[in-house]
RNA sequence: GCGGACGUAACUCAAUGGUAGAGUGUCAGCCUUCCAAGCUGAAUGUUGAGGGUUCAAAUCCCUUCGUCCGCUCCA
């Protein structure tokens, strides 16, 4: 989340915020998103999708796929002039948990920490000293803690030289655990207050085989990214490719987040959709340029193309470890206006995971290219060793359906249906619904026939809902609240002359057309 | 992890410690020729879970789980 200058905070009415409870509910009411494990009472931090929510994530996904895999960036050149090649993987939640000290992901998020109950204060374990005597027993005097160079050094050696006399250091992480109730905590009053050592690994930790102990710890990846680096040489073997290319790789991540929040939108178990883009270094900037904006121009096309989406470049002092360049492209939430918060973000990666994973696995990743180094007398060219950099567009899936689930939701008091869902139609779960007008008279025979046809053709796209029951008002009103775009009647004049009527969800207007001009209508409304 | 608010039908909400209800939605029937229309009827609850106090608990107390808000955290 970000804060934004005050002038673009100011709430106009197509902006004003949405109330997250009026979306949660119709989310569960029509069947989008329900929480995990209900009848069990929930578990924190899951989210499970209903019959809607499933195709409505199902269509995102594959628009990222077509978007980024079949036909990267519909076609549009590269800024090197030629045209933007991408292949996929489908690599593996569980590693070798060496790919994880590689990606620097055990490393840096392991530490354990000692909690104060006295406090509150929480304290890296490896970090605590703590003064005892310097020869022999504490008895039953406490044992005195201490941060380095914090006000608790100086308070506490005054303490413990009365205790002791003369004092030695040594670290909380020699004190035995069961001796935690003798230690004195830095800023504590009372004795025995520190808790015992606690993990704080973001990443799920699993065993491998069915007798497995402390030796067989594997991890749940916290991203897909890295399933990409270590196929890298993998596919260049293998798939004909030439450096500029893309891999991408879509799936489930996981994070054990301090606290999970805000719906949705921070899982624990969340899908990914990542590109990872190699390129030679001269080129690396401007290739993270072209996909950030095209990112950003992807997630307009699909529905967020209000003020409530904004491309955001990161502040040098923000970027992570590896990154010479981020931007972040960031949804207004109605849980985070004014502010906003990440859908997805555009990393210039360097060749950090290359550089990583060369060293420790010890395999060479170098890229030979064949179309760089001095031109040779028979006209072909001395070629270049390097490991390419990488420009990773990674996009959160889960949190796509939010923002796009957020945007859909308006409220009209003036419409019959005063909620309704204006998805877009590449992402709405139903595609399209055929109705007769009452069920009498032949009309429903006329419907079914049409919505056969219409079914045989978009079946395969999404949901073709039929319905004939109820007044023709509650079935407009519920496809509003589904999302549908799109609803044919039938009615007396059908059988006369052959024509239906298509009523328009964003604006209630009726169209009269053709019965043969519905799925060429469709056709172009559904496959843009 | 800390502090606060909350948890009753699918949804939104009532119910002084004393028989668990309404509206909406859903379903069925009738009626209906274009916008949650009308009429009739039906189903749906261990009041988040577990314990306690009480003759009696949705209501009071404790524990726990979950949701939201504010801190904290967020590779």
């Amino acid at each position: 989340m970000t804060a934004i200058p005050a002038e673009q905070a100011a709430n106009t009415p197509a902006n004003a915020p949405k109330s997250m409870d009026a979306i949660m509910s119709l989310c569960k009411r029509r069947g989008f998103i329900y929480q995990a494990s209900e009848i069990y009472g929930g578990i924190n931090g899951f989210w499970d999708y209903g019959p809607l929510g499933a195709q409505m994530k199902k269509n995102l996904r594959e628009a990222w796929w077509q978007d980024m895999i079949l036909n990267p960036c519909w076609g549009k050149k590269g800024p090197n002039g030629q045209r933007v090649d991408c292949v996929p993987v489908e690599t593996r939640i569980i590693q070798h948990p060496k790919v994880w000290e590689a990606s620097g992901h055990i490393g840096g998020f392991n530490d354990p920490m000692v909690d104060c109950k006295e406090t509150k204060s929480r304290y890296r374990y490896d970090h605590v000293s703590v003064y005892a005597p310097a020869s022999g027993d504490a008895g039953d005097k406490p044992l005195f803690a201490y941060m380095k160079d914090s006000p608790s050094e100086a308070k506490q050696l005054k303490k413990a030289e009365k205790a002791f006399g003369t004092v030695k250091t040594i670290m909380l992480t020699d004190v035995p655990v069961a001796n935690f109730a003798k230690v004195l905590a830095p800023d504590a009053e009372k004795v025995g207050t520190l808790t015992e050592p606690k993990q704080f690994n973001l990443m799920f930790r699993t065993y491998i085989g069915a007798t497995a102990g402390e030796n067989d710890v594997a991890y749940m990846r916290p991203e897909t990214a890295q399933g990409v680096f270590i196929n890298f040489k993998n596919v260049v073997d293998t798939c004909r490719v030439k450096v500029p290319f893309g891999i991408g790789n879509t799936g489930t991540s996981f994070r054990n987040e301090v606290t999970p929040r805000n719906y949705t939108f921070r899982s624990r178990e969340f899908e990914q959709a990542e590109l990872e883009f190699f390129c030679h270094p001269d080129e690396s900037f401007e290739w993270y340029k072209f996909w950030r904006d095209f990112r950003m121009a992807w997630w307009q096309s699909i529905g967020l193309a209000g003020d409530n989406l904004i491309l955001r470049e990161h502040d040098k002092d923000e970027l992570s470890h590896y990154s010479v360049g981020t931007s972040d492209v960031e949804y207004r939430f109605p849980f985070t206006a004014p502010g906003f918060g990440e859908l997805e973000g555009i990393a210039h990666r360097g060749n950090f995971d290359l550089t990583q994973h060369q060293k420790h696995s010890g395999a060479k990743l170098e890229y030979f290219d064949q179309q760089r180094g001095e031109l040779l007398p028979n006209g072909s060219r001395r070629g270049e060793r390097y490991l390419p950099h990488c420009i990773e567009p990674a996009a959160g899936l889960d949190r796509g359906v939010l923002a796009l689930l957020c945007e859909a939701y308006t409220k009209d008091e003036s419409r019959p249906s005063p909620e309704f869902m204006k998805l877009h139609p590449r992402i709405a779960p139903i595609k399209a619904a055929i109705f007769p007008l009452v069920a009498k008279d032949g009309m429903p025979e006329i419907a079914e026939k049409l919505y056969n046809e219409v079914r045989a053709k978009f079946g395969k796209i999404g949901f073709i809902d039929f319905d004939e029951k109820q007044t023709i008002g509650k079935r407009y009103a519920r496809m509003d609240e589904a999302g549908c775009p799109f609803c044919f009647t039938i009615d007396g004049e059908t059988a006369k002359d052959n024509t239906v009527t298509m009523r328009d969800r964003d604006t209630g207007q009726q169209q009269r057309m053709n019965m043969d001009q519905v799925l060429p209508f469709l056709t172009a409304k559904l496959e843009t």
